[in-house]
Parts: structure tokens; C-alpha cells; sequence
RNA sequence: GGGGGUAUAGCUCAGGUGGUAGAGCAUCGGCCUUUUAAGCCGCUGGUCCUAGGUUCGAGUCCUAGUGCCCCCA
């Protein structure tokens, strides 16, 4: 993928590269001695709404950096764009106000530098808000070429394996990246009003348990023994319980050495919690709080737009139990043969759902459900009363041994959550 | 595992019926002092995924393989 043998380079690199050879024989072409005072976003919300008037009778001086993403040169003048972490800020650059030959050099600089500026705040024709430049310095020589501008990364591949870039150019991926740090940084706080302890218990296990998934190994070599990463935290944090924490809860990497696809990750980042004297209802409702919160301190409001649809997060939500779920996405079905083996695999037949032999009215239960029902569950919904065949740490609900006091949580199709409550019957 | 799609310039893509490969962006040179995918002129830039096959001739047709995308189990 990587190729940077001389003789293969592409004529594009190699033409960057000279024009660093030239930065390095005129200089620092690493300055790191460039300090900003403002950020894109900032100077938006701040000024973005001052007339054109009062800028010009106030003059303000900031200094902006980031990366160079838009350069219009026209003769005597230039647009640029400079993108920070917060967004973009542009720069117009005239001729007879700055170092001639620093317009030169200018010019030759590229999309994907890193440049730092400064100058006075104005407003163009358009009305947009931009720096009028007395003084710009090239901070760092881009060498590859950014993607297609109008476009960015088109392939899925090319995209998710190399963040970076597409971090460079696609706005909404910037936007996930800093909506997951708030949901969780919401998450935390939540949690921590609730008196649970945030802990890390270990990722090595000489077990690995607390799930069914396929493991990675590893080896210990002063111990000369082999181990696991980690498939789910879940027995070392109940451990904590025994040892009286109460409420304990992790945010952080399994491993499951198995199908990897743009919706499941070998390694990937869970929250887990537990918490005495509580049982599975306890958690619905808990799950439904943190919903709830961190929708309303994200987005203001309890909706969420997803994929197109709307969802209504901000609760309650239904509940339903799995039973009652095949009855309403399957109206065929009998209710009074949904723990009949013989009468569900006939439908699991019909709906070319496999399953073995050894599978219980349980299993035959759930597979439906995931084949017929599960897709359907777009609005919010807790479903409730799942098989004890397929619960196997579940406590089992004390009136209906064939049920576990266990819930799941789907928004859009997809499982949210998934919580029970715990056997503690050794 | 099964089915479908796709692979052409650095990037995004065109290339009826087989006849020596094109555009936009980017690069390079020139012009341009309010641009918004800036514009205009010019020049570069290709192992048409790989290996076979059919043909006088293959980017195009056939076979196999590989990468990627989508759907299904």
C-alpha cells in the first residue's frame, strides 16, 4: 500500500518532496514556534454576526492555524480555507499587503499543508467572515495529495482504514468522533450521580468467560502460559460486587475472534454495569434515564435523526414481551403452541430459519424472533421475558421457570442493550 | 458459505455493435484584487486488476483468479 521506494514514487509526491528539499535548504521547515489565539468555530459564533461596518470601525486582530483545504488564487489576490479542529475560517491574501515574496512562495504551497496566520478580521461581498492576512507561514508540508474535494473517500475500505483522512475531509465523520466523546464523557456523569465506581478489571484472561464467542490467544512467557483476551468483563466485575463495591461499571474493549464486517469489529467497546439490590426492572429503567439524558444534553431535544428516520428518545419507552412480539409481527401464530417444539420448528421450516436438534421451544423462540421480529423493532423498545434456554447467567423469573428476568433494548432494528437479572443462587 | 455488482490517469468517473484510451479535480506553465466545486489558455500524466483464451486486432468477448461493494444463510 505504502510506497515510497524512490524509483516508484509517483511524479506528484515527488514534485512535494522537491518542494520541501526547497524548505529545508531555505530554513526551518518544521517551525513549531507558531502560537494561534483563535479557533474557526469561535471566531464564527463571536464575530460571524457583526456588520460589515462595525468590523471595519473596530479592527480585530487574530492569529488562526490549521490545514490548508481550499486555495483560489487570482493574480493579485487569493482565497484560502484553514480547517482546525473546529471547522474552517477563510484567509484572503493580498499581494501588496504581505511579503512579496512570501505571495510567491504562497502560491506554490498545496491543499493539505498546514499553514498558520494572521491578520484582521473582515467580511467579504458575500458576507462571509475572513482574515484579511498581514503575515501567513507555511507549519508543516503536506507530501500525498488530498482526496477529490467534491467527492472525499469513496471506498468503504479506503475510508474506516484510514481514519485520518477521512477525518481530513468528511465533516460528519469529524461530527461521530465528537459525539461519541460527549456520549460517553455523559455516560460517566451519569453513572457517577448514581454513586457507581467506574473500575478496569484485566483484558487477559486464563478463562475467557462471561459470553459465548470464539477467543483470542496469547501467551505469557515468564508465566509460560497461554491466555485470552478478554470476550466480555462480566465475571471479574461481578467479583467487585462480592468485594462490596455495589455498583461498578467498565467502559472498554472486548475481543471476539470472529466475523468482521463495517458492523462488527473484533475489537470493540462496551459499557457494562452492575449493581446489588436491584433487579432487571431497575435496569430498564435506568437505561431508559441514560437514553433519555444523553440524547436531550446531545441534541437539546429527544429526538434523534438517524439514517433518514426519526426516533422519539425521550421516553418511556414500550415493553414488550418476546412472546407478545411474535404474536404481533407474526398474526398467524398460535399463542398457545409458542412452547410447543414441534409446532415451532414447523414455523422456523416455513420461514427458513435453520436450527439442530438439540434445540429446545427456547432457542426455536429466539431464532424467530430474530428472523421476523427483530428487524421490525424501529421505534424504541424494551422486550422483556426472554427463553431461559437461551439466559444461561439469567436469573429465571420465579413464577415461569421457562422465562428469564432478562431485557434487551432495540432502537431502528438494531440491539441497544441488554441487561438481566443475576442468578445468585450458586 | 450462496448470489449479484465493480475494477480504466494521483482522486471521482465516461468509454453503443471489437479497430492504437477520454472528462472533471489535482499537478506543472501562463492570465486574473471579493472567490464559494472560482474562471480562462496550455502542457504533462495510463501494465485499462492479474493470468490464460477467442480474434488479423481485446479496455470491450470467454475462462479462472484476486481486491472491493451490496444482498442472502
Amino acid at each position: 500500500m505504502e510506497d515510497t521506494s524512490e524509483s516508484n514514487e509517483h511524479r506528484l509526491i515527488a514534485e512535494r518532496r522537491r518542494k520541501l528539499q526547497d524548505l529545508r535548504e531555505n530554513g526551518q521547515a518544521f517551525p513549531n514556534d507558531f502560537r494561534r489565539d483563535s479557533i474557526a468555530e469561535e471566531l464564527h459564533a463571536i464575530y460571524g454576526g457583526r456588520s460589515i461596518e462595525s468590523l471595519e470601525a473596530e479592527p480585530i486582530s487574530v492569529s488562526v492555524a490549521g490545514r490548508l483545504m481550499v486555495k483560489r488564487v487570482m493574480g493579485k489576490a487569493s482565497f484560502a480555507k484553514l480547517q482546525d479542529r473546529s471547522g474552517r475560517i477563510q484567509l484572503f491574501i493580498e499581494r501588496d499587503a504581505i511579503v512579496a515574496k512570501i505571495y510567491q512562495e504562497f502560491k506554490s504551497w498545496d491543499v493539505g499543508d498546514i499553514l498558520g496566520a494572521r491578520g484582521v478580521l473582515f467580511k467579504t461581498k458575500t458576507g462571509e467572515l475572513s482574515v484579511k492576512v498581514d503575515e501567513i507561514r507555511l507549519l508543516v508540508k503536506s507530501l500525498r495529495s488530498m482526496p477529490e474535494k467534491w467527492h472525499g473517500i469513496v471506498n468503504t475500505e479506503l475510508k474506516l482504514r484510514q481514519r485520518y483522512l477521512d477525518l481530513i475531509v468528511d465533516e460528519g465523520t469529524r461530527k461521530i468522533f465528537q459525539v461519541r466523546t460527549e456520549v460517553i464523557r455523559l455516560i460517566r456523569r451519569f453513572l457517577d450521580t448514581l454513586d457507581f465506581s467506574e473500575v478496569e478489571t484485566p483484558m487477559m484472561h486464563a478463562i475467557p468467560g462471561g459470553a459465548l464467542a470464539r477467543p483470542f490467544e496469547t501467551h505469557h512467557n515468564a508465566l509460560d502460559m497461554k491466555l485470552y483476551l478478554r470476550i466480555a468483563p462480566e465475571l471479574y466485575l461481578k467479583r467487585l460486587l462480592v468485594g462490596g463495591l455495589e455498583r461498578v461499571y467498565e467502559i472498554n474493549r472486548s475481543f471476539r475472534n470472529e466475523g468482521i464486517s463495517t458492523q462488527h469489529n473484533p475489537e470493540f467497546t462496551m459499557l457494562e454495569l452492575y449493581q446489588t439490590y436491584a433487579d432487571y426492572e431497575d435496569l430498564i429503567e435506568l437505561t431508559q434515564t441514560l437514553t433519555r439524558e444523553a440524547t436531550k444534553a446531545i441534541h437539546g431535544k429527544g429526538l434523534l435523526e438517524y439514517q433518514g428516520n426519526q426516533f422519539d428518545l425521550s421516553g418511556p419507552f414500550n415493553v414488550m414481551t418476546v412472546e407478545d412480539s411474535l404474536i404481533k409481527f407474526n398474526s398467524d401464530l398460535d399463542r398457545n403452541r409458542l412452547r410447543d417444539r414441534s409446532y415451532l420448528s414447523e414455523i422456523c421450516e416455513a420461514h427458513g430459519v435453520q436450527y439442530r436438534s438439540e434445540d429446545g421451544a427456547g432457542k426455536l423462540q429466539i431464532k424467530i424472533f430474530e428472523k421476523t421480529v427483530e428487524h421490525q423493532l424501529t421505534e424504541p423498545v424494551f422486550i422483556t421475558q426472554y427463553p431461559a434456554e437461551v439466559s444461561p447467567l439469567a436469573r429465571r423469573n420465579d413464577d415461569d421457570p421457562f422465562l428469564a428476568d432478562r431485557f434487551e433494548f432495540f432502537v431502528a432494528g438494531r440491539e441497544i442493550a441488554n441487561g438481566f437479572s443475576e442468578l445468585n443462587d450458586p
